[in-house]
DNA sequence: GCCAACGTTGGC
DNA sequence: GCCAACGTTGGC
């Protein structure tokens, strides 16, 4: 549903269901780096203020995988991250409205992925990064994300 | 509830 | 720095 991909894991007997995304989330390096997500060990992704993106990090459960993506500057994809803390308010809102999830480097991909090589794959065609290009949380199907660490590592 | 004006994002 | 896309705001 809405596009994004997901591995949905049924525990048997239990009756119930795991649904896992895969996400890209956007940052300006200048102003907040990959490099700057490593050296702190743990970073707070707060300030969003678009219902599209709260909406996308209200559906992250902690352990789903996300892109990390260089705007403006490098203009790719550079490594993995990791929901490590779920929606919770936005410290920086006061009226309530907004969320804000923490995340955790994974790894750096072997090498990036630009924009300007998803933007030539027909693969990739249908990803949201394309389709909703000023969003700044989107989701990611599998066969995007699989492609995706295909293209980086092999 | 429509829509014009305005502001922001982000690629180039 | 420019500008297209598009979300948000506010007048009516």
């Amino acid at each position: 549903m809405y596009g994004y991909g997901q591995d949905i894991d049924t525990f048997t007997g239990a009756g119930m269901s795991k649904i896992k995304n895969h996400w890209l989330m956007k940052s300006e390096p200048d102003v907040y780096s990959w490099d700057d997500l490593v050296a702190e060990g743990e970073g707070t992704w707060d300030g969003v203020r678009n219902y599209t993106a709260r909406n996308n990090m209200r559906a992250m459960q902690v352990g789903d995988q996300v892109f990390f993506y260089h705007s403006n500057i490098g203009v790719e994809i550079v490594g993995i991250a990791e929901i490590s803390v779920a929606a919770f308010q936005d410290p920086s809102d006061d009226l309530g409205r907004w969320s804000a999830v923490r995340l955790k480097p994974v790894r750096k991909l072997a090498r990036t992925v630009t924009l300007k090589e998803i933007k030539a794959d027909p693969a990739l065609a249908e990803m949201e990064l394309l389709t909703k290009f000023r969003l700044s949380v989107s989701g990611v199907a599998q066969s995007e994300w699989d492609y995706i660490l295909k293209l980086a590592e092999g």
